[in-house]
DNA sequence: GATGACTTGATATAGTATAACATTTCCAAT
DNA sequence: ATTGGAAATGTTATACTATATCAAGTCATC
């Protein structure tokens, strides 16, 4: 199990591996990593940390790109559909993905004090308390969602 | 364990309780359930569903009570910290707590395709995998968020 | 009936996200 | 090399979600 997010780590590295591994999925995909797209990844490798969609626009715009919203959440749209990037719910707020390439439920420890999130590779099956515990994080309140298809609507797309 | 949200219940007995289990509440810890926090329990209780702060605004105001967004967010604010109701936030709605009185992490599977909402009672330590099979919901993506302080912010804050 | 804490009223504004449609770019098939 | 279609971007407008602020009212207690 990794922890990305609290004490040192080496950045250029984590942010040569997150664009390395957006590039190869893409190329192994056939998906699209355009300019807008692969700008806003660097900016959330290298701020690591989680930011708000209108503070990624204002550096965009800052740099040339259009400054209308839609030119952020396309982007912001792709990275997480792909796994590129994740959406904090609780922050309303974007952050990179810390294990690119692994397919994993990403669990997110976000402090309260200084806003810091670190993603870890918990599984659902660990305890979440354990891991939190290891690196010293107290954790205060938990979110816990899961989307998907209840048992009615199931039974009314897949008639028997 | 329970699950509330799919399939059949008694909804007159699960409203009943959930307005007793707040006015107990209430009178035990010497808070105020007032009338607009009363109501948009009710709302909450009666339509046993996710809904948006507008939502419930618009059924206020058509009652009588006043029209601008405080006077929901507020009530909501309440019923939240007291755990008579939840967050959802990757619905941004709310819904009354389903297990009103016990202390607990709430854990929400949420079908996409009806909305509907189930709270469980499924604890982290247990697999939210298994909780979802026994009822036949079939999780696309999980969301996982804790907040609390990390090691970093605690140290700062109470010097050794 | 004065005090102070809490609650509500009311106005304004901040913050987050998407709809809709026109235009351009890219790639593949001819 | 052209062209046709899919994907991406530009652009304008708007919808949705939530909070700040300050004034006024309510309630329990002293």
């Amino acid at each position: 199990m990794q922890t990305v997010g609290f004490g040192q780590h080496d950045h250029s590295a984590c942010m040569g591996g997150g664009m390395k591994a957006a590039e190869d999925a893409c190329t192994a995909q056939g998906l699209r990593l355009t300019k807008g797209r692969r700008r806003v990844l660097e900016i959330l490798l290298q701020e690591h940390r989680a930011m708000g969609a209108y503070d990624i626009l204002g550096l965009l715009s800052d740099e040339g790109f259009a400054s209308q919203p839609p030119v952020v959440y396309r982007a912001l749209d792709f990275l997480v559909a792909n796994g590129f990037a994740h959406k904090i719910q609780k922050l309303n707020a974007y952050i990179a993905c810390a294990h690119p390439g692994d397919s994993h439920t990403p669990v997110f420890l976000i402090c309260r004090s200084c806003k810091t999130v670190a993603e870890t590779a918990a599984s659902l099956k660990s305890t979440l308390g354990e891991v939190a515990d290891k690196i010293g994080f107290k954790i205060e309140t938990t979110i816990v969602e899961a989307e998907g298809m209840c048992p009615t609507c199931r039974a009314a797309e897949s008639p028997a």
